[in-house]
DNA sequence: CCTTAAATGATAACCGTTATCATTATTTCA
DNA sequence: TGAAATAATGATAACGGTTATCATTTAAGG
């Protein structure tokens, strides 16, 4: 079973510590600098075993680009905005989270399935680009 | 400006007459029967330009396999499933479209960004697998 | 026709990610 | 507490889907 590691606690520790959603590679530069000789491949297998546990999110945006990580597990959804590509948290309370997944359980139904959850990027122009040009 | 191809309608037309959400390259497996010689390149090419214009859908699934095309319009999200990887369209109609497009225009609202679109990916058991063991 | 430039086909390159493998480190239990 | 067992690491090669490059072909318009 799984052993623990001094390199998987740093970059759980780093990616909770961040606010963005930053890339594997993001870290990996991050994490460089408090242990340096930390492989990139380490970053990648760690990132991939984090997630698979539920300790943290994955984001998969566009084709091609590389998939973004969050260390926040309150329920929200992203929204990137289409000018800038950033990446927007929309937290939902309790209420919220709860209207989406009945709508989106029940959608499930009209295939006779079972619902279990949901990859939801929005697409927008975020409050900044909307006020410029 | 754009300029009328027959590699492009056949793309299109094969596409059209699939129910199923095909890869580029099963797609190109296909096309290459009717027109042989006809390269991987610009299959690809012809996939970006027909999503670019809106004439297909795209769907991008889990990280690093390759992107599903859909020649089918209506309104409809998709459900894979989690056991055997399968793509599932749940078709919408008119009001339950309007009603999930509202309230993620809603959460939209949340971070006064303008809402454009959506992804949404369902994950869950299919009706077959399900029934199966 | 003839010219212009978009589209094609072949293939090299790209890049994020994963596989491989020898080495190191953690856990277990005698 | 000190081997033995084996999971994790670091370096790097390999992978695979996709895109870039470029010479050639082809569509569109006068």
């Amino acid at each position: 079973m799984e052993r623990y590691s001094k390199q998987r606690e740093l970059i759980l520790d780093v990616l909770k510590s961040r606010k963005d959603h930053p890339t594997a590679d993001m870290l990996y530069k991050e994490i460089a600098q408090k242990m340096p000789g930390i492989g990139i491949a380490t970053v990648y297998r760690n990132l991939a075993s984090l997630y698979k546990s539920g300790k943290i999110e994955k984001i998969e945006t566009m084709q091609g680009d590389p998939d973004r990580f969050d260390g926040d597990l309150r329920p929200h959804i992203h929204l990137q905005c289409s000018k800038c590509n950033e990446i927007y948290d929309i937290f939902l309370d309790e209420e919220e989270n709860k209207q989406l997944n009945d709508k989106l359980a029940e959608l499930t139904k009209l295939i006779n399935a079972d619902f279990t959850s949901s990859k939801i990027v929005l697409k927008g122009i975020c409050k900044n680009c909307k006020n410029k040009n």
